[in-house]
RNA sequence: GGCCCGGUAGUUCAGUUGGUUAGAAUGCCAGCCUGUCACGCUGGAGGUCGAGGGUUCGAGCCCCUUCUGGGUCGCCA
């Protein structure tokens, strides 16, 4: 039977007891980790949020304690009063290793089931039984290490901020749906029968009207939710660090920002980051790296070869070219011998998921040029190829040749994908990376028009103003992302605070004066009543502690995460729900 | 919505060409044990082989359907 705490007051944690105690009396409480019966002894490891310390039983210091251990097991919570001693053999693995307690009382403050998982780090269990079982599985200690590195995190993002000036507000988690991006997550509302309210996506609209309302400079660290597909770095419902700030330009908000990153890799890796960061036009870096979110970590950059193969004897290649193709290519400079041609093959699968018809490659080996497409290209074509890689020995060259966006698509996740495979990847090597200068808007093939790239409210650059209705396609925005090892962890703009420039920008996507009017008119009406020029970031709080903790999913640095079907086993949400509910919401449910 | 991989004691896994009573480790239970720390020794219990259907004399294994977990493409302004 269990035990009230009675009087019991905790002195010390488990984990924090050293040498410096020896002598103390003391009163510990925690979890039973492993108890070892030796019959006329007893020893109990007991853990809690600071670490184990080893308990030790025995019936000359006190009978009823030791017969009352005799009944404990893992997991079983207990209050214990004794006394620290030094040990008579140290324990090298543990932290308190040198020293043990004495047990002169024991209360079993509860009794435990034994656990259907192990509270070990080293743990193999199936990740859903962890999730079933969440409250045991973040017992361990490296799942609270996490927890705390996460909320220290928080921490030292809000101290940086408030220093600077920022003030951290609530917006509404009712609001309105929004109609372009992702899915929303929608609240039926009882008292407007048939309207809905939807989950943020991200409090956007909420942080441009504070800065309206002259509060300066915000920031909330705040759960945002989106209805789409779940990954590995997808969650439904995520939070972000959200940023915003008045009468800046892009520069303002970068220098701000690299300083909050400095100090977050200082405070929480001690690591020493030179400012400023690197900075990269998007446009470069997808004609180096093939992506918009490039892990600059290591080389095997993009090289573009149509000059040079547009009228060679490779159909596949010259064909591409003469339909408006690319056709590009990545050096794995120094590692071909590591990739046979059944390796080959593998990474041409892997281009293929990314809509690549096929890769063709160049390897040059100790006894010259080993290649299915060489002998297509006359001599000089292929020692301008050569010249263009900057080939020697022992590489490797790769070819894509389709779509541009096809292209970037599939070199760019090849040249990750390689680099894996070749273990280049060092988790403790961290690359921050400022990717500016995105394009204003992407062409939306089934929509027909061109649609915002970031969000409505983006400026553009001052000098593409001009251009803004005649070559939409080329605008470049004042917007920019936050890249670290190829991960996207943020992203953000300055935003247009002028009302023409506005109107400009609804013409360029196509809406009319009443649809924007619908869809944004609150803070179109809000703009006309004074803004300043104002532009922030967004940061996803999870992919950051994801990185700097060196986790592989997300779900590792959230407490209770949801699977990929967007459920938990462990609260088994989402449910239906009683058709009285639905009735007084005015739901009916349809499904096939 | 598509593709790929998985689901067998509480847990992690093995299970040959479809063939006797489905195994191992660990955990659990009981007994013994005063310096263990992955304690040790002895013994024991523990299985709807994810579910349903089919093929077969016979299915953990083959086929179909379905549920479920993971990865990924689409999607994610």
């Amino acid at each position: 039977m269990a035990e009230a705490l009675g009087t019991m007051k905790r002195t010390h944690m488990c984990g924090n007891l050293n040498l410096s105690n020896v002598e103390e009396e003391v009163v510990i409480m925690g979890w039973v980790q492993k108890r070892r019966d030796l019959g006329g002894l007893i020893f109990a490891d007991l853990r809690d949020r600071a670490g184990l310390v080893q308990i030790i039983f025995d019936k000359d210091i006190s009978e009823e304690a030791f017969l009352k251990a005799e009944k404990i097991r893992s997991e079983y919570v207990l209050g214990v009063r004794g006394v620290v001693k030094q040990r008579q053999s140290i324990n090298a693995n543990i932290p308190t290793g040198e020293i043990e307690i004495f047990a002169k009382e024991l209360k079993i403050l509860s009794e435990a089931l034994t656990p259907p998982i192990y509270i070990e780090d080293n743990d193999e269990v199936s990740e859903n039984l962890r999730l079933k079982y969440r409250y045991l599985d973040l017992r361990k200690p490296k799942m609270q290490k996490k927890l705390m590195f996460r909320h220290k995190l928080a921490k030292t993002v809000r101290d940086f901020l408030d220093n600077n000036g920022f003030a951290e507000i609530e917006t509404p988690v009712l609001g309105k749906p929004t109609p372009e991006g992702a899915r929303d997550y929608l609240v039926p509302s009882r008292v407007n029968p048939g309207k809905f309210y939807a989950l943020p996506q991200s409090p956007q609209l909420f942080k441009q009207l504070l800065m309206v309302s002259g509060m300066d400079r915000y920031f909330q660290i705040v759960k945002c939710f989106r209805d789409e597909d779940l990954r590995a770095d997808r969650q439904p419902e995520f939070t972000q660090i959200d940023i915003e700030m008045s009468f800046v330009d892009i520069e303002d908000v970068l220098s701000m920002n690299e300083r909050l990153l400095q100090r977050i890799f200082k405070d929480m890796m001690n690591i020493d980051i030179e400012l400023p960061l690197k900075r990269m036009p998007y446009t470069e870096a997808m004609e180096r790296y093939g992506s918009d979110k490039p892990d600059i970590r290591f080389g095997f950059e993009l090289k573009c070869i149509n000059d040079i193969v547009a009228e060679c004897g490779f159909k596949v290649f010259k064909d591409t070219i003469a339909n408006g193709g690319d056709v590009r290519g990545i050096n794995i400079n120094g590692y071909g011998d590591r990739f046979s041609r059944k390796d080959i093959t593998k990474l041409e699968d892997y281009v293929k998921t990314y809509g690549a018809k096929g890769l063709s490659w160049i390897k040059i080996g100790s006894e010259g040029i080993q290649s299915p497409i060489a002998k297509f290209f006359e001599e000089a074509e292929m020692q301008k190829l050569l010249e263009r890689f900057s080939a020697k020995e022992g590489d490797l060259i790769l070819f894509v040749a389709d779509k541009p966006g096809v292209v970037f698509d599939a070199l760019g996740h090849l040249r990750v994908e390689a680099a894996k495979q070749l273990e280049l990847l060092d988790k403790n090597e961290y690359k921050l990376l400022w990717v500016t200068e995105f394009p204003l808007f992407e062409y939306d093939e089934e929509e027909n028009r061109y649609v915002a790239k970031h969000h409505p409210f983006t400026s553009p650059m001052d000098e593409d103003v001009e251009i803004l209705e005649k070559d939409p396609g080329k605008v470049r925005a004042k917007a920019y992302d936050i890249v670290l090892n190829g991960i996207e962890l943020g992203g953000g703009s300055i935003r247009i605070h002028r009302s023409e420039l506005q109107q400009k920008m609804f013409k360029a996507l196509g809406f009319s004066e009443e649809e924007a009017w619908d869809k944004f008119g609150f803070l179109l009406e809000a703009f006309k009543y004074g803004t300043p020029p104002h532009g922030g970031i967004a940061y996803g709080l999870d992919r950051l502690v994801m990185l700097l903790t060196g986790s592989d999913s997300i779900r590792e640095v959230i407490a209770f995460p949801k699977t990929q079907n967007a459920s938990s086993p462990m609260t088994e949400d989402p449910t239906t729900v009683e058709e009285k509910q639905l009735k007084e919401l005015h739901i009916k449910v349809d499904i096939e």
